[in-house]
DNA sequence: ATGTGTTTCCATCATTTGATGGAATTATAT
DNA sequence: ATATAATTCCATCAAATGATGGAAACACAT
């Protein structure tokens, strides 16, 4: 019960809090290989050797990165579950649209972490073991995917997943799309709400039943 | 007209080309950072000098294993429009799906190419100038979502990027979601088109007039 | 004031990495 | 066979990078 993250967590203004607030940053803009050690002390505005003391080893800083924003984005998606709870699929589906992706704009590197997880190697493999997000099937049971949380069918996974990363794509290319296509920020992220509510609410509001 | 890259397209069996095959693999599986000059050599089985003496600067190759990747993509996607055109939107979607999937998991380097290229930022920019895929606006007319290929609205855009992005998603991340389901190369597959099926074509079929 | 433990920085190392010059090798034309 | 050009590799460099030891600075209790 005290491992630097743990300490980080207990005292937002603490140094190791500040360096893992940069290090998300960084390592989500930038990635594993493409963030070095030097580029987040420098950032901090402290000497690279503060950081080591701090946190060990670069592969530990980003293992606590990646811990941080899974538990943050698991936090938002229980806090969105209770607004929902009850409603009609359809609107569910609009609120937590609205809220998961409003919650992202503010935090991207969550999106970028996320996608980066997913799809990129790392030379030395800083492979913090596979862990299968437990919220997913949270999610699936919520968008009336499966009844149960302990048994959920291989496609209500892809469902989710698929749901899932539709939004964080949009995050993740925020940069890039909203220079491709010309848009101001706020005009962005209403064409994104915009066309999640057009991929996802028809999908899964016209069938509810036919899963295998 | 004597550039790298065309030389390596002009003989496939030249070293240009056998250096440039590697390097799609190596950049999209470690991203720019996370892959070093030395690590294609040792690949491709030459020294690195050869490399440089036949590529330039790391820069340089990356840059053309991005003009490379963009250029089969979209010679891919003139070949499906070849073969679903004149029928109905669904049955259109549908095909495009399967074609579309069935070419990526053989290269899943494209995908893993497009979507670094859309999230990631690179310390040293080599950013080849915001290369606006211009096959956008042919996958916009075709799924009935604008008449002319001109003039595109906004939301068909993001429509258009929000479909591709679902299906390199699940190229991109087959190793991280197999694992996690536990499932066989070609179930995964299957479950990968279904899902697609599954958001795609309830959103594009339902609602072919709504456009902002 | 003194002592103790914590935090920060300076100096430095060993590797890795991008990059190049030049010798050696191979191909090609005459 | 010989000259010329193209290709490949060896040796090496300079800069960047991950990492650490140890001295200085700081906090704080007694």
């Amino acid at each position: 019960m005290a491992t630097p993250l743990e300490k980080a967590r207990k005292d937002p203004n603490s140094m190791k809090a500040k360096i893992l607030k940069v290090a998300r940053r960084m390592f989500g803009e930038y990635g594993y290989h493409g963030t070095t050690t030097r580029m987040i002390a420098r950032e901090v505005g402290i000497d690279i050797s503060t950081l080591y003391y701090h946190w060990g080893e670069k592969t530990d800083l980003y293992e606590s990165v990646i811990l941080d924003i899974n538990n943050d984005l698991r936090k938002k998606l229980v806090e969105v579950e209770k607004v929902i709870h009850g409603r009609p699929l359809a609107r569910r589906l609009g609120i937590a649209i609205d809220m998961v992706t409003d919650y992202l704009f503010e935090c991207p590197e969550i999106s970028n972490l996320v996608l980066f997880q997913y799809f990129r190697k790392t030379r030395e493999e800083p492979n913090l073991d596979f862990h299968v997000p437990d919220f997913i099937s949270d999610i699936a049971r919520s968008m009336d995917l499966c009844k149960t949380r302990e048994s959920i069918p291989t496609s209500a996974s892809m469902r989710v997943l698929a749901m899932m990363n539709s939004i964080h794509n949009f995050i993740s290319g925020e940069e890039f799309f909203r220079e491709m296509l010309k848009l101001k920020r706020e005009e962005y992220i209403d064409h994104v709400k915009e066309t999640l509510e057009f991929m996802l609410i028809p999908a899964f509001n016209s069938r509810k039943a036919g899963l295998k």
